[in-house]
DNA sequence: CCCAATTTGTTCGTATGTATA
DNA sequence: TTATACATACGAACAAATTGG
């Protein structure tokens, strides 16, 4: 009878003053992080995993269950807990917040104007944490909503983090951009923060969104962040608003089945 | 030895295929709606509770936890549990998302400029699910920031919900906004949905404001939310940005030790 | 269509730790 | 110090959803 193989999770060091589950966390974290659980992923069942970890079961929910409240994990009764994935779904409720003012909520259609290779600007960098002029990729984009452009998108994106990006790539990716992160580079989006702003219609966005120069605009600055709130993305979108609207719900609903 | 007293708490009727604590959390929330549970009252400790309610320990928590987490209890270790009340630093986090660009966040200085009695809007009718036309109070508000004037407030409250209001008491009102409407009408804020538009500043929000008609600004539309979704109260705040800012992070962080 | 196996969801009960007054 | 309250951790049993035979 062969040994039983390597449990593949960390050890806890579980401090004094920390709770247990907490160190459960990080254990998995850390799992996700370094790859032992890619995205996707399925967990092993509760049991497993707390004997695993020589927890009791319900420590290790209690861990898992500030996972799945932060979309790291996802639990599906009758099937397992997984890693979660950046669908097309996750994006439009987690981070595209422009609808309709009907209320009418719909995943854009997105169209590439622009893919070059050039340098992070002031505002960038200080977002990134890094350095003014930093190798960067400058990505522009142009969101259609029902045919209608309504938003324009300029990314900015650290060389560093993704070596080895080329526009027929980014141009040819099958999912969310968020998604093409996640698998060509490893990394995985978890939130952002973004900071609105109302200016005046520049010339170029006037020119790629087809309205006058000087119309009112919502500019949305984008800052999306990784593990350990690490900053991966800085975007600034340009949001021709009337039709359209920027909507957020303050306080959630209860965190509920999926 | 007298017979104990009547339990105040609702019965738990408990319909099948709906778990036990919902129907622990929907008795809570029904004894906080009716006042037997006003704001700021201390609950019984949590052996009490499920022994009045008749079931395990772990099943009350489970239901305490989900009116923390929507903020409609607060819980403290060694202290208590207590229905939440409208402080100045809950209006701050949950529902002032105006900051300066440098990330410095602070309380406005609330000047009313107007104070009367008249009709909904349209838009505010359909917010509220009223009818255009009912009686309202129609309410202006000046914030300032650090002594700038940044933001227009226009607040309509339907009179049906708040009988008896005068400017008188609305100005001497010892705390926020949302305080008044929770001591005076019983009426408590829960949530609320806000909307952005970018708009050019109109000739009454450039008086009030001080800045050109035209001006670039934003729009922010919000109605306020109660018990059931019940909306009590539509607001349009019109914000000077440039040196403040609109902001939101999107996806929260665990589920916290307060 | 039903049944069995698997997995998470819910509920129970107890004991101990930590913060507060 | 003592008492009280919530926080954490343990373990067990059954319910509900899912999947595959």
């Amino acid at each position: 009878m062969p040994p039983p193989a390597a449990l593949p999770w960390p050890p806890l060091h579980h401090e004094p003053g920390l709770p247990l589950y907490r160190a459960v966390k990080r254990a998995l974290l850390t799992a996700i992080e370094d790859g032992r659980l890619p995205p996707g992923a399925t967990l092993p069942n509760e049991a497993a995993l707390s004997a695993a970890f020589g927890v009791a079961i319900g420590t290790l929910r209690q861990a898992v269950g500030e996972l799945v409240a932060e979309h790291v994990l996802l639990r599906r009764q009758g099937r397992g807990t997984f890693v979660a994935t950046h669908s097309p779904e996750r994006f439009l409720f987690q981070f595209f917040h422009i609808e309709r003012a009907d209320g009418h909520h719909e995943a854009p259609v997105v169209e590439l104007v622009a893919f070059n290779r050039g340098r992070l600007d002031e505002d960038a960098a200080e977002a990134l944490q890094a350095r003014p002029g930093d190798t960067a990729w400058l990505i522009e984009n142009r969101l259609l909503l029902q045919g209608r452009a309504v938003v324009h998108d300029s990314l900015q994106l650290p060389q560093s983090l993704m070596r080895g990006l080329t526009e027929r790539r980014f141009r040819e990716r099958p999912g969310t951009i968020y998604r093409l992160y996640q698998e060509a580079f490893g990394i995985t989006v978890l939130r952002a923060q973004e900071r609105v702003r109302a200016v005046a219609a520049s010339a170029e966005t006037a020119r790629v969104l087809g309205v006058a120069t000087g119309t009112p605009m919502l500019q949305v600055r984008r800052t999306a962040l990784s593990f350990a709130d690490k900053p991966v993305e800085y975007r600034v979108s340009t949001v021709l608003t009337g039709v359209h609207e920027y909507v957020q719900t303050l306080q959630r609903t209860a965190p509920g089945r999926s």
